[in-house]
DNA sequence: ACTTAAGCGAGACGGTACGTCTCGTCTTAAC
DNA sequence: GTTAAGACGAGACGTACCGTCTCGCTTAAGT
């Protein structure tokens, strides 16, 4: 009696996956990262406090670097440059949004991460780069392009301009880590388009 | 006449430090760095290529981070910035350093490893910092200093025009890792000190 | 109904231990015990002989004593003493045993450590103990307990009369490894029940 | 002419050896195996307790064995077994100077060690046999050989009776450690010569 | 008194094995 | 056919002693 409707889903039979593993695993990761960091986060520790396996984990994530953006996805996500006719605003913007996400304590750890880890897992790079800098960074540079097209910037190349912006960032943020983040966005700004006049 | 001078050292007596074991190991330590990266450079190995025992190494050295700054220190060393008179000069050179430090491969990987393991090995991240950051930013913070009391430059906060600087520099050669550094030098100087004019 | 019946062991599922593993690590134990003695056996050469990890036999056995007497369990079982009616036939056949035993290649390397490393490894000498010579002793101790209420051996003590006869036996065949092992039975048994009367 | 006769053996002048050096190495030596046993013993721990170099301890003495008995030297004597003419007398004595020194507590120590790395380390084994077994164990053999010639004895294998009295006090005192060794010389007596008579 | 040569402490050295750890893969039975 | 459990081979970790080797100082016998 009641036997189960069964599958409905058009993968082949077998046992679907859990989404119970899957949303214990990724939260298991946050976790673990606030706690000890990305160096210190081993598969061994996000299987036992997610009551998972870690084959289950490998099935599914190939690298830690795979694993811990995919934990981290909403909280890195950036978005991208707005187009408001005001070179100003739309970098203010740009800038806001990269200090906005570089200091959120998770995406801090994963971002510093993703950017340092270039080395050794090159995988992790790429994805970072693939889904989460390019899609920013090519707006960003329209943007600049559009304010170097107005002779609102000082300098022509709009790459190295975002090589400021985000070197400066990077660098106040994640690995100085001064406390002094105010004055950074309009100091940035000021570098980009010169002093401030009043209009 | 027969005066006997003493030893001035603290140390007592005892068979003296093996200068072969030691060049020998921090040789090791520059070919695997440069062979396999910071990340998958070992003790073991080190101590198999140097042909000496794991105990050597551990005797002398209490850290992989201070290991390797101690084998890439005259890589890394990165002098301080000039007092010529000339802001725009002494800023040049100034990020002449950096850039030709950041650009050596040995120093590269080194500093690179600094920087980025400052969370899972304080130690290594204190001990790069005391030894070549500091010095050199002190240096270079006094010239930005100069820079804007004759009010050469743009921005009136040196530490944050200091993080512009490395940023960038870091951002390029460490992490972009593009070989487009020509210009860099240029449009750093133009950045902070205006688009350049013709005396 | 249906009602299902569970796994009845404490441990839950997981892979099961490799019985391939365990096979070849006992007898590379035995093999080494053979070729080096108890003394110069490394685990780290029965896991490199073996096959197998370090880490796979530290998961099984605690020290190195557990080992050894599993590897050698069968070699050293040495049953119990029977129960004929004539004394001199129970204890003939419990030297017997004791000699047999005493003399196997292997029983002897592993005996000979399970005894004298009493002090430096208790748990081995415990385990050794419990596992094998107090249930022979027990029964040989009932075997000349019997004798005694027959009258038939010179003295009163059983537990002293086991001592002579596994001390004797363990002096000749483990310290002195003299070959005239011939008599000694006869000999023992002469000094247990007194001189054979032929009857 | 008046040469000094002086120096009897091969080696040249130089500085002698330091008396204070050897002794305190030696009292080292008995009271780390008081504290930790002959297998725990290391020759690091002695030459920090005694204060002294580790070479100086291999300059004289070739292995841990030789050390040890030396050091032990004193307690491990046994002397040799008297000749009263009364051969009960004579076994007395002999068993009595054996259980006496086998339950010295520095003595037992390292006569169990002595005669248990036989396997592990023969130059230990050799002297100690050499030095303290062999001098015994002749004038003992003699000593069951007279009372063999009187008819005093159940056996007639004086080295069979050896190695009854050696092995079943080397059981008692230090495989078995038990305190009951009151009845052990008279039960021991009454197995070689058969129960007491009154005379 | 001076020379000389071995003894000495200190302790660094190349080795070997220790017992622990984490990795990423593999193997079952359960569902 | 995915899952949890967990055993597995691999190999680095940092530590402890081994027995040998430099050092520079000390110490007495022989000049």
């Amino acid at each position: 009696m009641g036997r189960k409707e069964k599958v409905e889903k058009g993968r082949s039979s077998g046992r679907p996956r859990s989404e119970r593993s899957k949303a214990a695993i990724l939260l298991a990761v946050r976790e673990l990262l606030l706690k000890d960091g990305y160096a210190n986060l081993t598969i061994e520790a996000v299987a036992q406090r997610a009551g998972v396996s870690k084959a289950t984990i490998y099935r599914w994530w190939k690298t830690k670097g795979e694993l811990v953006l995919e934990a981290a996805e909403q909280e890195i996500a950036i978005g991208t440059v707005p187009d408001t006719g005001d070179s100003r605003v739309d970098i203010d913007a740009a800038i806001g949004q990269l200090i906005d996400t570089f200091t959120r304590p998770l995406a801090s750890i994963v971002i510093f991460a993703a950017i340092t880890t270039g080395s050794s897992d090159p995988n992790m790079a790429h994805l970072f780069r693939d889904r989460f800098v390019y899609p920013w960074r090519v707006s960003a540079c329209e943007a600049l392009e559009r304010a170097r097209a107005r002779g609102d910037v000082l300098a022509d190349d709009p790459q190295f301009l975002l090589d400021v912006i985000v070197g400066t960032v990077f660098q106040r943020t994640l690995v100085m880590k001064g406390p002094m983040i105010d004055g950074l966005k309009g100091n940035l700004l000021g570098v980009i388009f010169g002093p401030k006049r009043s209009t």
